[in-house]
DNA sequence: CGAGGCCTTGACCGCGGTCAATGCCCGTGG
DNA sequence: CCACGGGCATTGACCGCGGTCAAGGCCTCG
């Protein structure tokens, strides 16, 4: 993971100052507060949500379950995915977990940019690979850990979300019961 | 994920006659027989596979079990995303299901290609953007199906795979041991 | 005919889910 | 300042899905 931020790192620094100028141009700060939703359900994702500060998660409704697929923090980009790329409503919702300060990008205005300015297309490459990548190693949690070594995991590599995060979403970002994670902590 | 194979043949269509040429001459066909591998585990995937026909199957070795991530048909294309994109050795291993027929393209080659032909890199775009539509679906799969379920999903959306592959694999690729697999189906 | 690969079937077990009760913290209002 | 209520987490009892281990069946191929 860390090799693909580094590559997207280095990309940025090589990009010119006129096509980061135009991006800020079409950017818009804003605020929410917690508990706002930045994309609510049946909603067509149309804007990305580069955060500032604050936290945010993405979750979706599965019939019995509620089912949290990311958080985002400081420096993180949020949208949906599907929604966003085919511009069709979103089963996934997301939420402030605290108050947020983020560059609100229309999609429109973005696309429109990617035709003056044709680095964005490797950008936008680039952070795409991240999330493959991402989801990939999420996958291969998924298949080769148990519950008690996914946490640990997390509890690792991101203890930031156990400061401000709700053990309840936590659990359900893991893929067990708030039960099952209860458990788990006791017994470490 | 239909929508997103559109989004790539609507821009393939879009594709000059130039681009497709200068691409066609960096590709090799090659042929391989049942049980070759395509890349083996620590090897660096230098290649894309473009499947002329013919299986292919991506697995890794978890600890335990060997855990089947993907399959490849005529059309696809197979590689190691990981060991692909950093050139870094690969944890997975690509093996041939049956006898295949391939184009073969040389990453070396691709990237200097997309530099004399920037239309290459929307391509990539969109091909990632496919990869990480279809891990957001396995992924969701995995979170909100049971064995049963995802074993029905995979029979009626993709029957094909259940003519030239072995249970062993369909097993791991469901993320289930072949006994389970084995008594779903006695069950239906 | 025998051997090996693949799948099926049975017996057993444990991880993690569900349901329900209880505990704890904190904000609000009397 | 305390009492109450609501939201969140913990704990306990129970259960079922799917895993593991082991035996047996059934091809195919030499």
């Amino acid at each position: 993971m860390d090799l693909y931020y580094q590559k997207l790192e280095q990309f940025m620094e090589t990009l010119d100052e006129e096509t980061m100028r135009a991006v800020e141009n079409v950017s818009v700060k804003k605020t929410f507060k917690k508990g706002d939703l930045l994309l609510e359900q049946g909603e067509i994702c149309k804007y990305s949500f580069s955060l500032i500060n604050g936290v945010a998660r993405k979750f979706y409704y599965g019939q019995k379950k509620v089912i949290t697929t990311e958080f985002y923090f400081a420096g993180d980009v949020a949208l949906s995915f599907n929604s966003y790329l085919l511009q069709k409503p979103s089963e996934e919702v997301m939420e402030c977990v605290t108050d947020l300060t983020v560059e609100c990008i229309s999609r429109d205005n973005f696309e429109k940019l990617k035709q003056s300015f044709p680095k964005l297309i490797a950008y936008d490459l680039l952070f795409t690979e991240l999330y493959a990548a991402w989801l990939e190693e999420r996958l291969f949690d998924f298949n080769v850990l148990s519950a008690t070594e996914r946490y640990r995991k997390l509890m690792h590599k991101s203890p930031q979300y156990f400061h401000q995060i709700k053990l309840t979403h936590i659990a359900s970002y893991l893929g067990i019961s708030l039960e099952t994670l209860s458990r788990i902590r006791a017994r470490i």
